[in-house]
DNA sequence: CAATTCACG
DNA sequence: GACGTACGTGAATTGA
């Protein structure tokens, strides 16, 4: 029987582009989508080969904007932004590229690629046919009714079929439009019930059947904001159902016997493929001449062949080993990946060790599995020590790179065995470093984006739940599909990103910053700080007694029990029984109880509920301290070593500082007395103290060099208190007044300042804030320039730079929602500043070891980074000369690379623990 | 899992 | 004229 194969070009084009780099053709033509879709017509060739492949096939392709849609509902699209400039020439290519595939291109006015594959689809069904629609697109998934439909999505090489809607959207195909209209789509701004999302829906729809049967439902449902929701947005559910609905009586532009496939001349395809200077393709269509051609490709695009799980080698005798150590050596780059017990590197234990040296070339050798019971059933592998000892000197090897995705984590487990890692490639930090702003980094999602592969996923090698295994009791035939292929996927992300670096300016970040910090981190985490146990313990009981009294108060004022806890109920007693005024509801409907609103309450002296709310505020501050500090940190202490290792995260914060987990030692607090206290478990061994060095106010000192602000920077120079200067400057005269409101100007400056901001936190009106803003504007020329000047640039190049070349970018400066958009300004404002300062403590962090080793120091070990402050641990009969060595490396960080017109202040503090050395 | 709150720079 | 109103984080808790 014949075989039909829809594809929805028109889904491929918008892909392709956002997941290419900017290409051109020789003819300086943009092509990068041009370039996708056509690997991707490529792609579905080999499908002619199957015996299941096709024997017809046509592009189907969105031909105007307006559609049966746009009558139903004047919104549909409407919030979709017009075509980027440098992809509408490429949409005439695409229809070249199609033709010189010899494929029928579909188009159609006055109906989506969409509804015609839905109209084909059921012609062909009617005839007998079976069919494949090559797209990932979910409306399409309704079309998977009959069981001779399936779908191909070619970017991520799969195939789908019902189970793949129902595992994606909880339902079969048939009730896949019910879910979609409750859900909506904000893509095609398909409205959809407001608060219902896919999960939601996918309930709902089972439960009732439809969305009608919903909606009849809805009024007998139990009180809820769905419920209302439910109700009041009954219309747009219905309107939803109508935009969703694939329309399959279209008339057919041309008929289905049209399409069948007389194979694919040669002639036109070279000539196409000649005319962009596809080079790759160009070769595999002939192995005759490949006469070069010239292109400004970014290096390194060639595609790969797809992973080959099976072809990995699991490496369980030495020879092998010795084989693999020696080929890694002759080419002089290798990838590896460890695979252990856990996720906490400080804790986990070793099991195996993963290397690539190209595409589909990898191997993995276990080390660990079976466990250490001597008794148990192990599998054979080679002994531990031996391979441990045959790995370390390649390891460490000068002439040959090691590449790991997220190498830190390897790092601090290898280390932890005795093996060091240099040199080094990170492609986890190469991605940051590239795409900071624009998606994740984690290497399922960089594999899906650049390599078109999806990862095998951990949890389908380990299992979920109480049935979850230890990566060591895993087979290895699945151990080494796994872990091979994380090392084969890490190597062709290196061969993408490498070249990339060079090409897109960003290898002075990487070398310069962020890739030296990965070594220093590791160490930073390995080493850990020595948590007293005791101190904490006595706070928590401390905090225990004192909350519990609180809570009986509370109760006693509000005449009842309730959980204080629960924003909703306290707000409700505030608020409505208490009759508080003034209380605002947020979206959810919930009184907000924040900070603001109870000191607003507190200062009330007229206010029924001061008593209470002080009270509140109390109870509040030591539950948070003792459930977030006290009580947790004892838990986090390693029992090996009596230190709590954080994680640092090298591209968590999108501006490119670090951020730390489990536990966050980036937020210990500081500011109130009763917090305070918690910093004094932070302690040296005996013999030794704590230092902590920061820097003061180094964002404001940047602001006045970035910016050229002459007064600020001659306050910087002359060692003023900046925020009395700025008082002096915006008021006249300075007292505690002025000052703190200088101070909350000065900070708003950095963060991007809106005039509605400002008055709210200085308590006056918006028109005296914006008075402030245009004084602060006159008064430090140079403010209001870099704030135009960054915003055209990043709306320009779509993102910003810290004076050490770092992008981050951001994408929703085109929003069109004005309050993203707003809010994407303020922190592209505030990025080059933020960034920039990352950027001189990643580099003091990187030249801190070296530096005090040279000066022979070699007890001093950096222990925590907290965005402006280091802190150190080191023999009381150090501090002297490390002090000096400290303030140095860290005042001169930015040099000789960027020279400030402003100096770096640091100011050091020595004690016994932490809260001391402040 | 979302919303709220709050700890830090 | 409405919207929410300072940038960047991570963790605990409640409640659906």
């Amino acid at each position: 029987m014949p075989h039909l194969y829809l594809v929805d070009g028109s889904g491929y084009i918008f892909r392709a582009y956002h997941r290419l780099p900017p290409l051109t053709n020789k003819h300086g033509e943009p092509v990068g989508a041009v370039y996708g879709y056509t690997t991707m017509l490529w792609k579905l060739v080999d499908e002619l080969n199957k015996a299941d492949g096709p024997t017809h096939m046509a592009v189907v392709l969105d031909k105007s904007e307006h559609t049966f849609r746009n009558e139903l509902y004047d919104q549909y699209k409407a919030h979709r932004p017009p075509a980027p400039e440098d992809l509408v020439p490429q949409f005439p290519m695409i229809r070249d590229a199609t033709r010189a595939f010899s494929l029928p291109c579909i188009e159609e006015a006055g109906w989506e690629a969409d509804d015609l594959i839905a109209s084909y689809t059921k012609a062909a069904l009617a005839q007998g046919w079976s069919v494949t629609i090559v797209s990932s697109d979910k409306d399409l998934m309704q079309l998977m009714t009959d069981p001779s439909v399936d779908m191909l999505d070619t970017m991520n090489n799969r195939r789908l079929g019902p189970a793949d809607t129902e595992e994606k959207f909880g339902v079969l195909p048939e009730k896949l439009g019910e879910v979609l209209a409750l859900m909506g789509d904000s893509v095609d701004n398909v409205p959809g019930v407001k608060g219902i999302g896919p999960k939601t829906a996918a309930k709902l729809i089972q439960e009732f059947g439809t969305v009608e049967a919903v909606l009849e439902a809805a009024p007998s449902m139990k009180p809820s904001k769905m419920r209302d929701n439910l109700i009041e947005h009954a219309e747009m559910a219905r309107l939803s159902h109508k935009l969703v609905q694939l329309a399959s009586d279209v008339p057919l532009p041309e008929p289905l016997e049209d399409f069948a496939l007389q194979g694919i001349p040669d002639a036109p395809l070279r000539a196409f493929l000649e005319h962009h200077g596809f080079r790759t393709l160009l070769n595999r269509l002939s192995a005759v001449a490949d006469a070069p051609v010239e292109t400004h490709e970014t290096p390194g695009l060639e595609e790969d062949p797809p992973c080959n799980h099976d072809g990995y080698e699991t490496v369980i005798d030495e020879a092998a080993l010795d084989q693999w150590i020696e080929a890694a050596r002759h080419q002089g780059w290798v990838a590896i990946d460890t695979e252990t017990t856990g996720v906490d590197a400080t804790r986990a234990e070793l099991v195996g060790v993963s290397m690539a040296l190209q595409p589909n070339k990898a191997c993995y050798i276990p080390l660990g599995h079976g466990g250490t019971d001597m008794f148990a059933e192990r599998p054979v592998q080679i002994d531990r020590a031996v391979a441990l000892a045959k790995l370390k000197p390649l390891l460490a090897d000068p002439a040959v790179l090691k590449i790991g995705h997220n190498l830190k984590y390897d790092m601090i487990v290898l280390g932890r065995c005795g093996l060091d890692v240099a040199p080094y490639d990170d492609t986890i930090v190469m991605s940051f470093d590239l795409d900071a702003g624009l998606h994740g980094h984690g290497m399922d999602e960089l594999a899906a984006t650049h390599l078109s592969h999806s990862c095998i996923a951990y949890k389908d090698v380990v299992g979920t739940g109480k049935s979850q295994l230890g990566f060591g009791e895993v087979d290895l035939k699945a151990a080494t599909r796994y872990a091979a292929e994380d090392a084969d996927v890490t190597l062709r992300l290196w061969r993408r990103f490498k070249p990339r670096l060079a090409y897109e300016g960003s290898t002075r970040v990487y070398e310069m910053v962020d890739r030296p910090l990965v070594a220093v981190i590791a160490g930073m985490e390995r080493e850990g700080i020595k948590v007293d146990a005791g101190v904490l313990a006595k706070l928590s009981s401390d905090f225990s007694h004192q909350i519990a009294a609180l809570e009986e108060e509370i109760h006693g004022i509000a005449g009842f029990k309730f959980t204080i806890g629960s924003p909703k109920q306290l707000g409700d007693v505030l608020f409505d029984k208490m009759g508080i005024k003034g209380g605002r509801k947020g979206k959810s409907g919930v009184y907000s109880t924040d900070v603001n609103e109870l000191e607003r309450i507190a200062a009330d002296k007229d206010s029924p509920g001061r008593e209470m709310v002080v009270k509140v505020l109390d109870w509040r501050q030591l539950t948070k301290l003792k459930s977030t500090y006290t009580d947790a940190l004892q838990a986090q202490i390693n029992p090996a070593t009596g230190r709590v290792h954080t994680s640092y995260s090298l591209t968590g914060a999108q501006t490119g500082r670090l951020s730390s987990t489990d536990p966050n030692l980036q937020n210990i607090p500081i500011r109130t007395e009763t917090g305070r206290q918690i910093r004094d478990a932070f302690v040296a061994e005996p013999g030794n103290v704590i230092l902590s060095a920061d820097y003061s106010q180094i964002e404001l000192r940047l602001a006045a060099h970035i910016a050229d602000v002459p007064a600020l920077r001659e306050a910087f120079e002359q060692g003023e208190d900046i925020h009395n200067r700025t008082a002096m400057e915006l008021f006249g005269e300075v007292n505690r007044d002025t000052r703190g409101r200088a101070k909350t100007i000065n900070f708003a400056i950095l963060y991007g300042i809106s005039r509605w901001g400002l008055a709210g936190r200085l308590d006056v009106t918006p028109d005296e804030a914006q008075a402030m803003i245009n004084r602060y504007f006159e008064r430090f020329p140079g403010i209001n320039r870099y704030i135009a000047d960054t915003l055209n640039d990043a709306k320009a190049r779509g993102y910003t730079t810290t004076l050490f070349g770092r992008k981050t970018h951001f994408p929703r400066l085109k929003a069109s929602n004005p309050n993203e958009r707003a809010g994407s300004e303020r922190a592209a404002i505030n990025a080059p500043i933020q960034g920039t300062s990352a950027d001189i403590i990643k580099r003091a962090m990187a030249r801190m070891g070296p530096a005090l080793a040279e000066a022979g120091l070699h007890n001093v070990k950096m222990l925590l980074q907290v965005h402006d402050e280091l802190v150190f641990e080191l023999p009381e009969g150090d501090v002297e000369a490390a002090r000096p060595i400290i303030q140095r490396v860290m005042a001169t960080a930015a040099e000789p690379a960027v020279k400030l017109t402003v100096p770096l202040g640091v100011e050091i503090g020595v004690g016994p623990s932490w809260g001391a050395a402040h």
